[in-house]
DNA sequence: ATGGGCACCTGGCTGC
DNA sequence: TGCAGCCAGGTGCCCA
C-alpha cells in the first residue's frame, strides 16, 4: 500500500479536482471491502458539496457540507481523476461522479481498503479515535518516543510501525527511517537511548517528506491520481535491496522477518 | 497493558 | 506449460 508519502501524493493529486465540487452520484460496484460498504452510504453523498480533503494518517477524508468520507487505500489501492467516458478496469470498484463530469474512480486489487460516511467529527470514528499523533507534527520527537518505549520489550521497528505510537510508518519507511538513524530494528523499544530517539524522529521526518517530494515510493502497483508512479523508489537505502551493498559503507544489506514483515538493515552501519 | 499471530484478498513471480 | 508455494506499501481483532 500506499504509506503516509502516497497518501499524501494522493490527497493532493485529487483535491483541485474535488473542492467545491458538487457530487452527482456514487456507484459501489464491489461493496466487498475490508468493511462491506454500508448499503446507504451511496445515498448519503449526492447533493452535498466537497469542502476539502483531508489527510489523517493513511486515512483520507473528503470533507462534506455535512459529514465526512474516511477513505483508506489498504495494501493496493489507488484513486483517480478520470472523464467520464474511461473504460473501467479491473478491480474498479468504486466511483464518485461531480458536477464537473470528472469522477472519482477508487481501484484496489486486494480490497483491503475501504469507505466510510460519517456525520459525526471524523476524529471519533472507530478507526480514527486511538490514533498516535502525526509524524511531521512537531509531537513527534525523541522525548515523546522514549517516553513512549518506556520498558517495552517490542522491537524498534515494530515500535515504530504501531499506530498507537506515531501514525503513517509502514513497512517501507520503517526501515528506512531505522537505517538512517543507525538503529538496529531488532532493538527492543526500551532500550533505545534517548540521543537515538532524536535521531530517529527526524530521520522519521525527513524521509517522509523526501519522499513526499518525489511523488512517493512505487514497487508495484501505486499510482499517484495521474496515473504517475511515485519515484523516492531509487532512493531508498534498504527496503528491497537484501544482499546489495549498502550505500554507505557497502556491507550487503540483510533482510530478516519481523511480525510477518521484512526487515532491511545495514549490520554495519545499524547498532 | 503488551506482544504475538491470524485474518482479510488478489496477482505476480519462482521453482519444480 | 502447469501449478503449488511464497510474497507483497495495512491493520483490526483475538488470545495468552
Amino acid at each position: 500500500m500506499p504509506e503516509l508519502p502516497e497518501v499524501e501524493t494522493t490527497r493532493r493529486g485529487i483535491l483541485p479536482a474535488l473542492k467545491g465540487r458538487r457530487i452527482q452520484a456514487v456507484n459501489v460496484r464491489e461493496p466487498r471491502l475490508r468493511w462491506r460498504v454500508a448499503a446507504d452510504f451511496a445515498a448519503a453523498l449526492p447533493g452535498q458539496r466537497v469542502m476539502d480533503v483531508r489527510r489523517r494518517a493513511k486515512y483520507l477524508l473528503i470533507v462534506l457540507e455535512r459529514g465526512a468520507v474516511i477513505w483508506h487505500l489498504g495494501m493496493s489501492g489507488s484513486l483517480r481523476v478520470l472523464t467520464a467516458d474511461t473504460a473501467l478496469l479491473p478491480h474498479d470498484h468504486l466511483d464518485i461522479l461531480l458536477d464537473s463530469g470528472l469522477r472519482l474512480r477508487f481501484n484496489d486489487p486486494r480490497r483491503f481498503g475501504s469507505v466510510h460516511y460519517t456525520i459525526e467529527d471524523p476524529a471519533q470514528h472507530f478507526l480514527l479515535r486511538e490514533l498516535g499523533p502525526e509524524p511531521l507534527d512537531a509531537e513527534l520527537n525523541g522525548a515523546y518516543l522514549a517516553r513512549k518505549a518506556k520498558g517495552r520489550s517490542v522491537a524498534v521497528k515494530q515500535f515504530l510501525m504501531n499506530s498507537r505510537v506515531v501514525v503513517g510508518v509502514g513497512n517501507i519507511y520503517a526501515s528506512e527511517a531505522l537505517f538512517r538513524a543507525g538503529i538496529r530494528p531488532q532493538r527492543a523499544a526500551g532500550r533505545v537511548p534517548r540521543a537515538a530517539f532524536d535521531k530517529l524522529a527526524q530521520s522519521t521526518k525527513d524521509v517522509l517528506n523526501e519522499a513526499i517530494k518525489s511523488g512517493g515510493t512505487t514497487l508495484r502497483d501505486y499510482v499517484d491520481p495521474d496515473g504517475m508512479p511515485g519515484y523516492f523508489r531509487q532512493k531508498l537505502f534498504v527496503y528491497e535491496r537484501a544482499g546489495e551493498p549498502c550505500r554507505l559503507c557497502r556491507t550487503a544489506i540483510k533482510q530478516i522477518v519481523q511480525g510477518q514483515r521484512s526487515t532491511y538493515f545495514c549490520a554495519s552501519c545499524q547498532r
